[in-house]
DNA sequence: ACAAAAGTGTTATCAGTACACCCATGC
DNA sequence: GCATGGGTGTACTGATAACACTTTTGT
């Protein structure tokens, strides 16, 4: 196969299938947990028809797999590639698009109304992205504070966060959400935004700091006004290495 | 809309985008975990070019949803609504149907070979299924000891599997596998079937009794050759009101 | 010296684990 | 009366939960 066969094949579209992407964004000097979205605007004759937000998302290509269609768009918007990356549900109704202001946004754009979505959800911290100059008008929202939302994507960002609940709890993904080197507390108080709930910082220390996988840097942080804190980071080899499916059966 | 709209409307097809099911069903007597799976052959001038099993799945339909579409399949190949149904991934790699006995099978069908499909699991107990005279061929097949599998049926089974051993883990789904009525042992045999592991028969009956929402019954089993044991049953009621969300952090 | 957040210890309770024998029943 | 699986108790260990004050730093 050439090249250009290539690249042509790959402009093939389909037509009733798209993936959208729930990007979670950590800012940790504000400690808010944010959802990245792009503005929908449409106007005629000086009204405004449309003027919401939705997640970012597109069509699958025909030689393209689903988890390839993620990260491309993922790409597209914020340039990052290699963002933990978890595929956690699809959404299928008939009338998921069919409100008034889907219909006329739909008019303009190549996809059906019965579009069937595979929903992924990414994690990164928002310091890793730029938002100078993109092309979609793309705004990070606090997910406590969301903006008016288009199509079902309101839906689908609260599953991405119930997924989100439940995935943080059993595996070490909230790393995901933070820089490289953190402190116990910044640890804590994105638990505490993800739950919704408030930890004892004596017991939750204690917790983290005795396993292996969250290492102890020479480090502290700079340029803070008050007492500057131990840095750690967390170790996905030795997180791997030691297996840790403590088979509890919690039911 | 008139009814025969509904029912004409009812007849589209989504050509490239399927549902699949893997119908998961506990047989207490055996102590088996078993797969639903129906069988697909095909011969031409005596050569037989397809001979194999594959999960029960079928086109969804323009108005229909995703959940309506799995809820139909199963009814079709069981006779059974009302069951515990998950929706646990999409499958759509481009290359998912390309084998050449897929192909061969696909030249008689309506489906795209780049079609996506989204996946399903089911839990019952195959005391519940009556595969008399079913015309799909269907047979259990143990979890463990599976046939010959077309498309990515096998993949999609494994998926399941994997995703069934976390969710029972967490939230008490394993009943759905059960008999209304069952003992303890029942349900630790039906843990270490699913989980491939061994439970301490002492510790495991301490503390499932201990949960409020595990009820004895005044009531003991009959006709088995030894000593009867103790009925229980599992009161989701109960369960739901203690929402006993026990936010244990455990990575 | 003050503000701001970091960091620290103890006790009580609960849950998990390891482990071996007697019991009730149907045949 | 014997084979079969049902059912039981204890001691140890480790984890969790509740709880309030001192320390370190920058300004």
């Amino acid at each position: 196969m050439n090249l250009f066969k290539k690249e042509s094949m790959k402009l093939e579209k389909i037509l009733n299938i798209s993936v959208d992407c729930v990007v979670f964004g950590y800012d940790i000097n504000s400690k808010s947990l944010n959802v990245l979205l792009i503005k929908r605007y449409l106007e005629s004759k000086g009204d405004v028809l449309v003027d919401d937000y939705v997640l970012t998302g597109y069509h699958v290509y025909t030689h393209e797999t689903l988890d390839d269609t993620a990260t491309r768009v993922l790409k597209e918007l914020t340039g990052l590639t290699n963002q933990y990356k978890k595929q956690f549900k699809a959404f299928g109704n008939p009338d998921r698009l069919t409100s008034e202001k889907d219909l006329l946004w739909i008019e303009n754009e190549e996809f059906h109304s019965r579009t069937i979505t595979v929903a992924y959800y990414f994690l990164l911290n928002t310091e890793d992205v730029s938002l100078e100059d993109n092309k979609n008008n793309a705004k990070w929202f606090p997910l406590k504070d969301l903006p008016d939302i288009g199509f079902d994507h309101k839906k689908i960002i609260k599953e991405a966060h119930e997924d989100l609940k439940i995935k943080c709890l059993a595996e070490p993904i909230i790393f995901e959400l933070l820089p490289d080197k953190f402190t116990i507390n910044d640890v804590q108080d994105l638990y505490e935004s993800i739950l919704g709930i408030e930890i004892d910082n004596r017991n939750f220390r204690r917790k983290l700091i005795n396993k292996k996988y969250i290492i102890p840097l020479n480090e502290k942080q700079v340029g803070v006004s008050k007492k500057p804190s131990q840095l750690y980071m967390f170790s996905k080899d030795i997180y791997e290495k030691m297996f840790e499916k403590n088979y509890l059966i919690n039911i």
